[in-house]
RNA sequence: GGAGGCGUCGCCUAGUCCGGUCUAUGGCGCCGCACUGCUAAUGCGGUUUGGGUCUCAAGCCCAUCGGGAGUUCAAAUCUCCCCGCCUCCGCCA
């Protein structure tokens, strides 16, 4: 949610922002009035309630000839009051939503646009060119006895795969590399829960536009989370922070229902239902915000190097960012096989807007004032495995394994098919 | 799954049976002031959070006793639902 003081202060800021990611501006004119209606209808309510209270309290004292006069009036008050408290929580739902409806202001420099409006920031390393006929990394994967979405789709269904042998291995030195990598950055790292309640799925905005990306158990009210940014965020919800910045590397699987995305990247393991991932999520001071973004992103760059992967990094334009993200960074490396760029890691400074939501304050001067919420992936391992095979394939159908990788799989160079 | 207990403004705690004097008691911690070579001790005062009003501040007002709904002129207190924690039993990796 945003600042309605920045909002009252400076609705022209909101407007362009809303514009910048191609928004209806009349939602923002739209919050303004339910700010203005609520208020009035606080006011009104504040004065009855207090009136009311006033005469509720001289009942006791009155005279035995003057209660039934008073009750009377006590009586119609309260009546008063419950119209007028019905109106203020009806001003109050309708301001909720409406400010629900308003996504993060953009920061400065973030491209306008949408989703083919991105700026490339930085290109990392070479596009590699191979002198045999590359395979894809389920060809690969499937030789080394590493992939299994055939037997993946049999016992869960399409886009389940089965990670076996080296894959299964491969996935484990990828986590503990990442892990590792996240100690000694300073992160302290987390096993999270992956089934929350609705508030902490709420409070982090995923049941808004992407609802139908979450897998819901109706029978528990409980849901699937699809990154562990939810558990981690929702972590802290409701408490005051003392010490800042905190930072989080959580693990745990993540699971996404792909509505929507029907016939897209059906094959192998770069879109599937479910998948491990290792998570940065920090906490920070508002003016430490941009800083901490620049820092995750030095991370995931920092870990895709290690990798020797090739990859570039793209600024997210407006209309593409979350409804959280007030700025985003891909990391997108390339995928031999499509000969394109593929997202890897992303990277969301959320500035104050998902903490006002989840009630998440640090102690300023000036108050008691929300906190700033970065995420950033570090390794989401299913797609980095794909990658990986791909770009570290051989004419002969082997793979090269990074040196990075190595301490974590008894020191071996390389797959070898079966 | 069954039975019982508990949840009070940072922490601990009084109050709940029997509704109004609760504008929530006391202790600890913390902040300020006084006293004092310094520190400690002591004394005095302050110390939940959110919102409204207000040019700002002060002030004033409203709400807030796990959350919600209800009864009532009036709810920490009575009723119902929900959430969480603890103990015991059962089951289980």
């Amino acid at each position: 949610m945003i600042d309605l003081r920045l909002l009252r202060a400076e609705p022209d800021r909101v407007r362009a922002s809303s514009h910048a990611r191609g928004d209806d501006p009349a939602r923002v004119d739209a919050l303004l009035a339910a700010d203005e209606a609520r208020r009035a209808a606080v006011t009104r309510a504040d004065g009855l309630r207090a009136e009311h209270k006033a005469v509720s309290q001289s009942v006791r004292r009155a005279s035995a000839d003057e209660r039934p006069a008073v009750l009377e009036r006590a009586q119609a008050l309260a009546a008063e009051v419950k119209r007028a408290e019905a109106a203020q929580a009806e001003a109050e739902a309708a301001l909720r939503a409406a400010h629900l409806a308003v996504p993060n202001v953009v920061l400065d420099g973030v491209p306008a646009g949408g989703e083919q409006d991105f700026v490339v920031v930085q290109t990392v390393g070479q596009v590699p060119t191979y002198d045999f006929p590359v395979k894809d990394h389920l060809d690969i994967g499937t030789a080394l006895g590493a992939i299994d979405t055939e037997r993946g789709a049999k016992v869960s269904g399409s886009r389940f795969a089965f990670l076996t042998g080296w894959g299964a291995l491969l996935e484990l030195a990828l986590v503990n590399l990442s892990m590792a990598a996240a100690v000694e950055a300073g992160f302290t790292p987390v096993i999270a829960p992956a089934l929350v309640r609705p508030e902490a799925m709420e409070g982090t905005g995923f049941l808004g536009a992407h609802a139908d990306e979450v897998y819901r158990l109706a029978s528990d009210d409980l849901y699937l989370v699809g990154t562990s940014e939810v558990p981690l965020a929702a972590y802290h919800s409701g408490e005051v922070l003392d010490e800042l910045p905190l930072r989080y590397a959580g693990f745990s699987s993540c699971f996404r229902r792909e509505a929507g995305s029907h016939g897209k990247d059906t094959r192998g393991i770069i879109r599937v239902h479910q998948f491990d991932k290792v998570e940065m999520f920090s906490y920070v001071d508002p003016a430490q915000a941009e800083a901490e973004h620049v820092r995750l992103l030095a991370h995931e760059m920092a870990f895709l190097s290690l990798l020797e992967l090739p990859f570039r990094v793209i600024d997210v334009a407006a209309g593409d960012l979350g409804s959280s993200a007030a700025r985003k960074y891909d990391c997108e490396a390339w995928l031999p096989s499509q000969e394109r760029w593929l997202e890897l890691t992303s990277t969301s400074n959320c500035t104050d807007f998902q903490a006002r939501r989840l009630g998440i304050r640090s102690r300023g001067p000036g108050g008691l004032s929300p906190v700033a919420t970065l995420n950033g992936t570090l390794c989401a391992v299913g797609r980095t495995i794909a990658v990986l095979l791909e770009v570290h394939q051989r004419a002969d159908g082997s793979v090269h394994l990074p040196e990075a990788l190595r301490p974590y799989l008894a020191g071996r160079t390389e797959l070898l098919p079966q």
